[in-house]
DNA sequence: GCGCTGCTTGACCATTTGGTCAAAATGAAC
DNA sequence: GTTCATTTTGACCAAATGGTCAAGCAGCGC
């Protein structure tokens, strides 16, 4: 993970209590305004608004726009790679990917903006993250492709390129989350309903895991 | 699709060849560069420069900047849809969805800036086809859902929820396109290689296919 | 060549916006 | 209440950028 504790040259001071608030205030707006908006159509004055801030005081506890920006992704990049990274290699397969794909879902239902966040980043090619995707990212994901691999040449799972699995697996689920828009128009009123995720759950779940059953 | 042709209060006259060559020339650019910088991140200067042209002449041939893209974006979205309203009710679904989901992928491979240009839009809560999703689009997914739900009620298909399969489809496609970034820095070189596309279509086609195979 | 229409552009304007700064307000320690 | 560090902001600057305009240029019919 990306170091947010260790600053370079510089002695972090403990962060007081006031600052630790506010940073956090601006850094909740800003994951908003940077989701709905994209970096470049963000303003430092709307984040500001939104967290009832001058638009001077964000750029007393942030160097600058770009610096928000990166700590935001930063700090939302662990929560969302978490239930890729417990993947657990001893478990069943189908058991695990469905509880993962369904972990996956439920972070699009109730967190979209992360992955809107994303998605606009790697978008415009990832300048922000691009090293993370090179180094933490690609060496996760090497990892839980071996998982797969075991377990399909274990006859657990039907064979199948593990990374193409791990990137169907992705699209479909973050799908619901970056293109909301374009299901709510398509799909009208249900989108909004309680039970339209579980219902996308059921769906997914089916394609994906009787698609890589052992057969 | 929306209208380019009935511009309403204007007789259009019969666009000279110089026009013709011109307005090309600059949406291509256009497309190129709303794809990699979104609608903000573009500016006018860049299009322009892209075509050998100066800025006010854009101007001159269309009236702004959001013209322009959104004369790119319908321009685009015929092309980008055709391959789904081809989606044929009398051919054998599993060959069917097997060309859709492959012209799908090639597309994705070939005019990937397309793609992002639709996925910039739509993360951005699509602005300008919103009308278009609400109504044309939405039309055609109701038409294309109503084939697949023959399909499963022939029991050609596992039963399966056609909206999301028609949604698993459209994210796993065009994934390959709008994150390529992404999968270019998890699996290295090779995403550039001649065969990595074929790949990805076996792994695509092998998990969809299998998983709404009838059993 | 003349004149006319359509194409092209340098120079310019106004707005937006990231970022600075000095001064004011606040709060904590004593 | 005095002092000092921390926090907050109004006013301002400079760069970027969408868009305008009047003047120039090019092609073409005559």
């Amino acid at each position: 993970m990306a170091s947010t504790k260790t600053r370079p040259a510089k002695q972090a001071k403990p962060l007081s209590r006031i600052q630790e608030v506010n940073r956090k205030a601006i850094l909740d707006a800003a994951l908003e305004v940077f989701a709905t908006s994209g970096f470049r159509g963000a303003t430092i004055d709307e984040i500001a608004t939104r967290c009832g801030m001058s638009k001077p005081n964000l750029l007393y506890y942030f160097k600058s726009k770009r610096d928000i920006y990166q700590q935001v992704l930063e700090q939302t990049l662990e929560d969302w790679l978490a239930p890729f990274a417990a993947i657990d290699p001893n478990a069943d397969p189908v058991e695990e990917l469905r509880r993962y794909i369904t972990a996956k879902l439920l972070m699009s239902e109730k967190r979209p903006e992360a992955s809107k966040l994303f998605a606009n980043e790697i978008l415009h090619g990832a300048p922000v993250i691009h090293g993370f995707l090179e180094t933490n990212l690609r060496q996760l994901v090497h990892e839980k492709a071996g998982v797969i691999r075991q377990w399909v040449s274990e006859g657990k799972l039907a064979p199948i390129d593990p990374y193409h699995l791990i990137f169907t697996i992705w699209a479909t689920t973050q799908h619901y989350a970056d293109f909301d828009v374009q299901i709510r128009a398509v799909v009208g009123s249900q989108a909004g309903k309680p039970g339209f995720y579980e219902q996308a759950a059921q769906a997914v779940l089916s394609i994906i895991l009787n698609g890589i059953r052992p057969r």
